[in-house]
DNA sequence: AATGAATGAGACTTCATTCAT
DNA sequence: AATGAATGAAGTCTCATTCAT
C-alpha cells in the first residue's frame, strides 16, 4: 500500500547513471539539506530531478516518505576501528577518527547535518539520530581503547569518549555542506594526555 | 479576547499581565519550538495568544519579522563568574555553570534548541548562534580560570573550554523542552582532574 | 474551529442582494446537483459563485462542508394540513399535498433530488433523508385523516400513506430540475376510492 | 497475480473461476456502489480484482466503458409472470413478484441502486433506468391480470401497478448492499383488496 | 489601533490515461 | 497480450498578506 519502497524493478528507466526513484532522492536530500523539509516543496525536488511532478509521488506517495527513505538509506557501516588506530598514539587515532566522520559527513552529502533539523518534528528521524550517537560513543570508546591496549581506565575513558561524541556531534549538527568543519586537533590532544597522565596518578581527591 | 479601542502603544498596554505584542510573542515560541517555523501559521500563533489573526500581521508585518523579534529578545546576560566559581573547585564551579545554563535553557522556554533549526535558512539566527557560542566558551574559560587562578596553563583550558562548549551546545540543540538534558557530571570532573593534573606534568609525547 | 458554520457578521460583505456565503451556497447547490458532488470542483462553485477560489475554503474548510451546510439549509417546514386538506375529498386534498410538495422540490432548486445521490456516501444526507422521509408519511396519513374524519380505517390509511410516499420520493429522487415530475392523479383517485370503499365493506376474506 | 502469457482472447480467459475481464467488472461494480463513480479510482478496481493497473485500460479504455459494460451487462430477463401468480390471490401473488424482486436486487448484487446515483451523468445509465422502470410496471400488471383473470378494471389495475412500481422502485434505489429492503407485505394486501374491491362497485365521488 | 473578510499563489496529492517493452 | 513506469492536468486545501472599515 505504501510506495515509498516500491522498487522501480527491472523495468526501472536509468537514466544518467541513476534510476529515476535514486535521482529523486539525490535531488530531496539536496534540497532538505539546504532549505529543510517544509521549505522545500515536492515541485522543487521534482525539478531538480528532471522528472515531472507526478512521478516523485508516484514513488513516494507522501512527503514524509521520502524523509524515510533517506533516512534508511544513510551509509550506516561503522567505521572499522583497525583502519584508525594507531597503537600507542590516542591522541591521532582519534585525530584520524575525527576525519574519516567528517569525511563522510562530507560524502553523504548534506543529510547529515539535516538529521538535526528533522529530529523534533520526525519519529523516524528522531531514532536515527539517537542510534547513531551511541554507535559514535561506542566507536569512540573502541579507538581509545585499541590505541591504549595496555590500561583500562574505564570511567575515564567513558567520559572523554562522551565528551568528544557530543563534541563532534555538534560540529557535525552545526555544519553546513560544503564548510569544512573546523578542526579540533588540539582538543583532541588534550584529551589523550588527560587520558594518558590519568593512567597512572590518581589525580585530585578520590580518583580511582 | 476583542481588542477594539485598546491601543497597545509604544510601551506595550498590558492585557492579562502581558502586552498585546508579548503575547504574541510568547504563542510564536512556543508553537516555533513545537514544529518549527515552516509549519507553524501565524493563524495559529493569533489562535494560541488569544488574539484575532488581523492583529499578528499589524505586529509584525511579514512572519519572519516574528522570528527576528524572538531572536532579538534572547536573554543576554552573562552568567556572572562570581556566581558559579567555587575557589579552587574547577569541577564544582563547571558543574554550577552548566546548572545555571541548562536552568536558562528552560526558562526562555524552547526557543534555544530553535535557534539550531532555523540557522540554516534565517541569517540572524544564524548570527545569533555564532555569537552565543563565543560568548559560552569565553564563559568557561573564566571560570575555569577563575576556580584555580593559581595556574594558568593557557593551551589546555582553551582546550577544555572549547571541548565543554561544544557538548554543552549539543545537549542544549538536542533537547527538547520539558525534557532535563542528561546530566554529564562525570565528564565535568573528568576535565576539571585533566586540567589540575596537566598543571604540573606537561604530559610528553609518548604514554608510560 | 470548523469554518462551516461562520457567520460572516456585520462586516458580511452584501453583493446583488446576497451575502458572499449565500452566495457560495447557491453556486454549490446547483452544481452539485447538476453534476453530483464528486464531479463538481470547489472551483467551478468559486467561478459560478464570482468569488476567488480560496474564499470558498475560508467559509468552508473542506467541501463535504458545503454538502453539510446545504443539507442543514434545507426548507424543514411541514406543509401546513389545513392549507391543502378539502373536507371530505381524499382525492383531491392528496392531489393538493402533492402539487405542494413538486412545488417545493422546485422552490429549493435542485438539492431535493440530490439528496438521494449523496445519501450513500455522506451520512448527514443520508439521515436527513430518512428524517424526511418519515416525516412526508406522516403528513400524508394527517392529510388522509383530516379529509376524512368521520372514519378511521387505520391500518389501510398507514398502508396507503406509506404506498404514497415512496412513490412520491421515487418521483422525486429520480427528478432532475426544472422537469416536471410526471402528474399522478389517476394514482391518487385510486387510492381515495380504495380507502373510501375499504371503509364500509371489508373487502375479501379477513379484512376487519 | 501476474498474467504475463495470458491472453484473454474474446471469449475470456478463465482464471480463478472467472475471466479476468468479468473479475475487473464484479471489482468495478462492488467498488462503484459503495463510493459511486466519480469517488472510485481505477487504480482500485485493479487492486480489488488482483490484476495490474494496465489491464484495466487493456480491457476498457475509459472509465465510463467500465459503467457502460456493467449497465449492459445487468441481468434482464422479465421474471415470469407464471412463477409467481397464485390464480385468484392477487395479495399473495405480488407478494411473491416483490419477493423475486428483492432477490434479484441481492444477487446482481449492488449495481442496482448504484443505477440512480448515476443515471444523472450518464446517458446510458439514465436509459437503462428508465427501461426497467417501464419494464417494471409491466409485470405489475401482467401479475394482477393473471391473478384475476375474471375481471378488468383497466384504469384501476394501470395505477396500481404504476404505484406499486414506484414504490418498488424507491425501496431499491434506497436500498444499500447487505440490508434487506423493509418488507411491504401490508401495502401489497391493501392494493389487492383495493383492486378486489373495485372491481364491482365502481365507487362514485361521494364516500359512505 | 484593530479586525476579519478577502485574495491568489502555490502546496500536496490523486488519477485517468499513455506507452515502451 | 500484458505491464507498470511515466505524465501532466486538475483537484483540494493552506496560508501569508492586504485592506476596507
Amino acid at each position: 500500500m505504501t510506495h515509498s519502497g516500491r522498487p522501480p524493478g527491472p523495468g526501472g528507466q536509468v537514466v544518467d547513471g541513476a534510476s529515476t526513484r535514486e535521482r529523486i532522492l539525490r535531488a530531496a536530500e539536496e534540497l532538505f539539506a539546504e532549505s529543510g523539509f517544509e521549505a522545500t516543496p515536492t515541485s522543487r525536488i521534482a525539478e531538480r530531478a528532471g522528472v515531472p511532478k507526478g512521478l516523485v509521488h508516484y514513488y513516494f506517495r507522501r512527503k514524509p516518505d521520502l524523509l524515510a527513505a533517506l533516512v534508511a538509506r544513510l551509509p550506516d557501516e561503522p567505521i572499522e576501528t583497525a583502519h584508525v588506530v594507531v597503537t600507542g598514539d590516542v591522541a591521532e587515532s582519534l585525530r584520524r577518527l575525527v576525519g574519516e566522520l567528517d569525511e563522510r559527513l562530507g560524502a553523504s552529502p548534506l543529510l547529515s547535518h539535516l538529521l538535526w533539523r528533522e529530529a523534533d518534528t520526525h519519529e523516524a528521524v528522531r531514532e536515527a539520530l539517537i542510534h547513531r550517537f551511541q554507535r559514535l560513543v561506542e566507536q569512540i570508546r573502541n579507538v581509545i581503547t585499541a590505541a591504549r591496549p595496555d590500561i583500562a581506565v574505564h570511567a575515564d575513558t567513558d567520559s572523554a569518549a562522551r565528551l568528544l561524541a557530543l563534541a563532534v556531534s555538534y560540529r557535525h549538527s552545526v555544519a553546513r555542506h560544503g564548510e569544512q568543519p573546523r578542526p579540533m586537533a588540539r582538543e583532541l590532544t588534550f584529551l589523550a594526555e588527560a587520558l594518558a597522565r590519568g593512567a597512572g596518578t590518581p589525580a585530585s581527591g578520590a580518583a580511582r
